[in-house]
DNA sequence: GTGGTCTAGACCACG
DNA sequence: GTGGTCTAGACCACT
């Protein structure tokens, strides 16, 4: 279900983080879902328990996710709309990518075959 | 020159990579020409001397720039061509970003915009 | 007569103990009153008895109620008496709670005004 | 600077956050001062470092404070009109509280006199 | 069993 | 020096 790099640059809990976004936006996890326990995932990851906390804490603060104590930790009912409603923030990364690929000589036709390739289904992250 | 925003949550010696190839791929710097020194540069930014040495260490190792010690640092002769072959190694962020955009809902007429707004020369970075 | 949020972060128990002693103050539960069972508490609030176990405990241990083995739990006969007495031990947090209040701008007449709705009988808790 | 109750109910964490919080409502600390080093802080209140860093973490992630890695951290300089328009959201718990004080026999006249005591500036919190 | 907090101690990146 | 992350292991409260 989650796959981590412990040598990527990027904190463990960050990518936890991303996939678990992406898991969301996808509908691969449901919203009122349970998720998987910090213990449960700690081991089938190899990774230390508080890190997983850590994670489920940043989406719980985000309102992406609830953690009743005692019981677990469940996907909220608005995850997916918050996300999505979210998106729209990432656009300047894509601006400032772009200006940088049309720099390096990246054809413009290049980058619009890119976005047809991704945007009909093509491509899973 | 540099602009620095000591806020960002990107390190400053990154900020300093980045602006410098970017300045590079524009010609707005020649190759070959010399660069600020370490420490004219760190006052006029008021940055850290290591600050800006890390950020030439990096350039320098990526063949972007040499020095010459007891003269200064200098744009590798062969700089922009460096820069623009290695964009291609890009393209996987813009795949990735791409993937998310379209998991957020935002339509790809958005993002065709975006990409004819950027290289119809309009965004600067 | 209990209404139980499980998605609150104020724990389970301690949301039925406070029930339990507003029902008392209010007079909707009489002192010598026979309190549910645990374990029919536990099926119509849907909660775990071990739950309703402790928040019997915890009033149990603060003379609010009492048990009698085989026959089941009772409202004590002073309870009201000792919850009325234990109430000014409350005034503390009203002076923290005013003080923040005032400290975030909050108006001395806006805090007067929830005082009289209060006292004039509007607010129900 | 801080005062620390290790035993308290409430964790130290949020302890730190209420307490700088109020200091910083008080004009104590102000907008954009530097604050004292997770590890400087640490060895005073002889807490754990980690502790010190989620208390700055939480504060950070509610925009009052940011983080300069390798600087230090810092005061928001809209730290205290984002903690006004907070408090407005603590009235709620005002109501609850006055209306267990009115069960609990509290009369209004003393409440009121508590109102006018920290409102005339009496009470430090 | 669950989540939450804390300590101790380590390592990294940044300035 | 700074903040940030991670591990290991412990304890607590709640269900």
């Amino acid at each position: 279900m989650f796959m981590i790099d412990p040598l990527s640059r990027t904190a463990i809990y960050e990518q936890l983080v991303e996939q678990l976004e992406t898991l969301i936006l996808k509908g691969a996890v449901q919203q009122g879902e349970q998720l998987p326990s910090v213990r449960t995932l700690s081991i089938k990851l190899s990774v230390n328990p508080n890190t997983i906390q850590k994670a489920y804490n940043e989406m719980d603060s985000r309102g992406l996710i609830y953690s009743v104590p005692g019981k677990g930790c469940f996907v909220s009912m608005d995850a997916k709309e918050r996300l999505i409603e979210s998106t729209r923030e990432k656009l300047p990364m894509l601006d400032s990518l772009l200006a940088r690929l049309k720099l390096g000589r990246i054809p413009k036709l290049t980058v619009i075959e890119h976005v047809e390739m991704v945007y009909q289904g093509g491509v899973s992250v």
